[in-house]
DNA sequence: CTCTCCGACATTGTATACAATCAGGTCTAC
DNA sequence: GTAGACCTGATTGTATACAATGTCGGAGAG
């Protein structure tokens, strides 16, 4: 048998969890076409294992949503279409719109977190003034500073659960940050939650998220929208 | 190899998705002392099967963080202390409150939608009259209408959010509803958010549910605080 | 008496053999 | 020509053998 070396750097040194991290990597930058057909044996081929770990995989990929299992059939990878992808920008807002409203009513818990929250304002007062980042940079900076608020409020449920959408998202945030211009509202927006929150003023915090939030969701939509749109005229 | 007779009735015709759906329903019933550890060999000898199924089914359950995995050392079943149960209260309000909200300010989506708020209504009008049930029933019935609710929002992922919650709550509705006079309180709180949703009041529905959710937390909190006590008592 | 090292044991990790199931195509009966 | 039984190949489902790894206790040196 062969070694890990085709497969992603794993912390585990089990090769179900690396098969997984890797499958998880391809599926979320959409590597594969959507309605993908898997099977275990053709992945065990391109990773040199036994069925064992592939079906361990693979059976916690299918549990996680990232692909569906049809029954004695195999597996297909299981691609978010434009409803769903709009529906986890919702249960984003929902969650976040609590967060905000916590961290204005009750202050971030305590020392570590209020420097956090410090950090992120430093880091988005540079990105307004200086560089032009890459989308997809700024896609990891934008997840930070989301998942830097959740950890402040002092939530672990809340942040794995924000957590396991933003992993999800993570292509249509670069979608959203190649956009002329997001970058910067973008840093308008944080800085305004930032400035809401320090001030206690929930109703501002509120509306400054929401705002960050829906114009992603905006963008994500119009930007699919036109894809589509394209295809099908080259099509026709 | 013994047949299936002996794990719950599997929907599913594979070993481990019934090894799965077994495990679960034990640890969310607290038939399992917390930490207690779980050996694959063990769990074989228990349903009678070889180690392939009841491998994939711990692996699935420890991604879905029912239990938890020591590298090379077993598992442990992974229960819920007091603060991450609150945790999930908070969650939990964070989607609700965004829930009735949605449904205040756009209505129900379609005729099934408002139906489904119609019956709602009526079981709840019949709870708050005539008989008494059971906690279990009643906790069943108050998951019902949670998720009912998300369900005539229209945004799947949100349900789907709820329901992993919901799950593992079920044991501590049921404390919930052992309370005196909860099941009364909840049946004009739900009624109260039935009607303010559909007089379009946003702020009564937020209110309402807010009030619902947080007394169930408050009584989980004073109802575990008050068992660890009195454990704590026994020992001196 | 204590500390370290070593080895047996318990447990998971991986590979593979064999069984069961299902889709799709072929052959036959009518 | 068509319906239906049947065969076949592909694929997953299950069992088991063997390898790797970590735990724990006991023996021996200091």
């Amino acid at each position: 048998m062969i070694r890990n070396d085709r497969i992603v750097e794993g912390e585990p040194s089990n090769l179900s969890s690396s098969i997984v991290a890797t499958l998880k990597e391809h599926i979320i930058h959409w590597h594969y076409p959507p309605e993908h057909r898997l099977t275990e044996v053709e992945l065990c081929k391109t990773f040199n294992v036994s069925r064992s770990p592939v079906r361990e995989a693979l059976r916690v990929l299918a549990t996680d949503g990232f692909v569906k299992k049809l029954p004695n059939r195999g597996y297909v990878v299981r691609q978010h279409n434009i409803v769903e992808i709009e529906e986890l920008y919702e249960v984003r807002l929902a969650l976040e719109l609590y967060t905000v409203e916590y961290l204005a009513k009750r202050g971030p818990l305590n020392k570590n977190d209020k420097e956090d929250l410090v950090k992120l304002k430093r880091t988005w007062t540079d990105l307004l003034n200086g560089s032009s980042k890459k989308a997809e940079e700024l896609a990891r900076l934008d997840t930070l500073f989301h998942e830097t608020l959740a950890q402040a409020a002092g939530n672990k449920m809340l942040l794995r659960h924000l957590r396991t959408i933003n992993e999800r998202l993570m292509l249509f945030r670069m979608i959203d940050f190649d956009k002329t211009d997001r970058a910067k509202s973008t840093c308008h927006q944080h800085l305004k939650i930032l400035k809401c929150i320090t001030a206690q003023d929930t109703p501002g915090a509120r509306a400054a998220i929401q705002q960050n939030i829906e114009e992603g969701r905006n963008n994500v939509h119009t930007a699919i929208k036109d894809a589509l749109a394209r295809a099908y005229s080259i099509k026709t």
